[in-house]
DNA sequence: GATTACGTTTACGTAAACGTAAAGCTCAAC
DNA sequence: GTTGAGCTTTACGTTTACGTAAACGTAATC
């Protein structure tokens, strides 16, 4: 017994992910969620959710919506011939060290914050024990 | 005996780094990076170029030009009273959690990233051995 | 049956981050 | 002395990612 799917409104979405309702129907022009019909408005389901925070961590990761595009359709591509998974494993390894990179970034980042963060606590405790 | 400081000019730096000369002069217009002036020329000294690589790096994590200005500020700050410190002390806390949340997005990236893959493997593998 | 809430499409507007001419300066080389 | 390499400024153009306004549909509520 699969329960039955829930579903959502465009508001739903909106106020979960904190987004506009624009946003949201921005991505779809994209074709990056492709939420049902109900007469005329949207009816999102599981799959369109999750697509949604998907887009969204590409794009605190700083990703284009083009790219994202790229990369939220390879995690549903279909098995496909050969050529097809060959260029899939090229996209990922491409994928992966961008985020590697980003991930460098992220460490150098942080380990500089603390040092700035340092120098301040010290500037603070001279000013207080003057 | 400190050597003598080296120093660059637009070119330079923009192939050194990869992005065009507009690029260069479009942070120097947005106070990112002040360049001296010989002539009517630029000349880069280290503390430009130290700083174009840490405005690169921001893009990278996907910050807005306007926050890396904020950001790499922080780094140079002066000293300043005790408001200024706590204040320097809280936007470092801010952006510390930014980089974690991007962070912990890239993991969560990654381990998909190595799910599809291994899926593609799979399938490239019974593919060949059919 | 009018209001209100919630949804829709169409279409122009906008901010950010540069791209891309156009026009000119300067200095060394031929 | 003019040609070319490298630099400059000014200013309009372009792309991305939506914002925003206008005008309208539908369905429950008062």
């Amino acid at each position: 017994m699969t329960a039955t799917e829930q579903t959502w409104s465009i508001t739903d979405l909106a106020s979960e992910y904190d987004v506009s309702l624009r946003t949201i129907r921005h991505y779809e022009d994209l074709g990056l969620i492709t939420p049902e019909r109900r007469g005329t408005s949207r009816v999102f389901h599981p799959r369109d959710r999750v697509r949604l925070a998907l887009v969204l961590r590409g794009k605190r990761l700083g990703f284009s919506l083009d790219e994202i595009a790229t990369i939220v359709n390879m995690y549903d591509a279909e098995p496909g011939e050969g050529g097809q998974l060959r260029y899939l494993l090229d996209q990922i390894a491409h994928r992966r060290e961008e985020l590697e990179q980003r991930r460098r970034d992220i460490e150098e980042t942080l380990a500089e914050l603390a040092e700035v963060e340092q120098r301040c606590q010290q500037d603070l405790n001279a000013l207080a024990t003057r």
